[in-house]
DNA sequence: CGCGACGTTGATTTGCCTCAACGATTGTGG
DNA sequence: CCACAATCGTTGAGGCAAATCAACGTCGCG
C-alpha cells in the first residue's frame, strides 16, 4: 500500500515530521471495496471517516416513496463519511457505495480522537477538511435555492468535470434533485445552444 | 457588556482558565445593531465572525430575478458569518441583516488566528463549530432533496420552534425555498390536519 | 446470445409559482 | 395622536416547470 496521496492531502494543511506520519499511517485500514459494495448502511453504526485512495464512492438516502436521493460524491483524494453519525455516535442516515473498483484508508473515530491528542496538529487539519465541506454544503444549498435546473448542472459540470465523467447520470440527477429524465431534457438544450 | 453567554457558548466544548478567558474577551468587539441594518454585505469583504448576543439575523442572497432567498438565521447564542468569504478571504456571496434590534460581538479574522496559536483549545472549538454547522447543513440538503415543502415546513417548526415565533413567515418561506404564498397553503393545511 | 441497466424521448399530470386582490398590522410624518 | 402608506399574511385563478408514466434503442455483462 502507498501512503503518498494522503500523505500529500495531509500536508496541505499541515506539516508533520517522521514520527507523526509514522504514527498517523499506524491508524489507517486499508481495504479494497469492489462496485456496488457499501461500506457504511443506513440504521448501522458509523465507526469511519474514510480517505479514498482510488476509485469513486456516492452516499445516498431514500425518501418515503423509496426513491433514492444523492447526497455527495467522493472519487480520490477526497474523504468521506455520514458525517452526523460519525460525530453524534448515532446510526447512520445514509448508504455510501462504491460505484467503482475503489481502494480507501479507513480511520476510526477512537483512533481520530488519539491522533488529535497526540498530534494536536490534526486537530486544525480537520478544522480546515470541516470548514471546507461547510462552506461547500452552504454554497449547495444556496444554490439550490437561487438557481433553475439548468444553472445547476452548469455549474456542477464546471465545478466538478472530473464527477462528470465517471459517475453515472442518474447519480448526478439526484444530486442535483431533479430526475434523470428531466436531466436529459437539460442536457440536450445544452447542447443545442 | 456581559461576558457569560459567549464564555458559556465556549465552555460547552472546551474549558478556560481566567488568563484565556481575558485574553479570548480582549479581542471582542462590542456592537449594537438597529433592526434591519446589514452587518455583512455582498461583495465586500467579509472580516468578522459574529456571536450573537442578543436579537436575531439572517443571512440571505439575490437570484437572478432579484428574489431573496435566506440562508440561514442566528438568534441568541449562534454564531454567523459568511463561511465562505471569511474562511477564503473572499468578498461576501451573501448579506446579513439583523431582523431585531440585536447585540453582538465580533471576532476578527486576524484575531481568530492569533487566537488558535496562542490559545490552541480554540482550534478545537472552532473544528467542533465548523463540524455542527457542516451537520445542519447536510441534513437540510438531504431534506431538501428527499422530502417535499410540507414535512420541510414540519421539520423546521419542530427543530427550531424559537424561530418560528421570531422570524417573519416570508423568510421561513424564502429559507424552505417555497413563495411566502404557498407556505400560507401549507400551514392553512397543517392546522385542518 | 439474452437480460437488465442506462440514457433518452414523448404524453400527461401535478406541485408550486405568478399575478392580483384583500384585510390586518405596523410604522411614519403631519 | 391620527391619517396614510407600507408591509405582512392570506386567498384565489391561472400558468409553468418539473414529475410521472410509458416506451424505446443501446450497451455492458453474465
Amino acid at each position: 500500500m502507498n501512503y503518498d496521496n494522503i500523505l500529500k492531502n495531509v500536508s496541505k494543511h499541515i506539516s508533520l515530521d517522521k514520527t507523526e506520519i509514522a504514527y498517523f499511517i499506524s491508524l489507517l485500514a486499508y481495504r479494497e471495496i469492489p462496485k456496488n459494495k457499501l461500506i457504511l448502511e443506513e440504521d448501522q453504526p458509523c465507526k469511519h471517516i474514510n480517505y479514498v485512495s482510488n476509485g469513486a464512492f456516492r452516499a445516498y438516502s431514500f425518501d418515503l416513496k423509496g426513491k433514492e436521493s444523492s447526497i455527495m460524491f467522493a472519487i480520490n483524494d477526497w474523504w468521506i463519511t455520514d458525517i452526523h453519525g460519525f460525530v453524534m455516535e448515532k446510526t447512520a442516515l445514509m448508504n455510501i457505495e462504491a460505484i467503482e473498483d475503489s481502494t480507501i484508508l479507513q480511520l476510526h473515530k477512537t483512533d481520530l480522537e488519539k491522533l488529535c491528542i497526540r498530534v494536536p496538529k490534526f486537530e486544525k487539519f480537520f478544522r480546515i477538511l470541516m470548514q471546507n465541506s461547510y462552506i461547500r454544503e452552504q454554497l449547495r444549498t444556496r444554490q439550490n435555492l437561487t438557481e433553475p435546473a439548468e444553472e445547476r448542472y452548469k455549474s456542477f459540470t464546471k465545478k466538478y468535470p472530473q464527477f462528470v465523467q465517471r459517475i453515472p447520470l442518474k447519480f448526478i440527477a439526484s444530486y442535483l434533485g431533479v430526475t434523470p429524465q428531466f436531466l436529459s431534457v437539460i442536457r440536450k438544450r445544452k447542447v443545442k445552444s
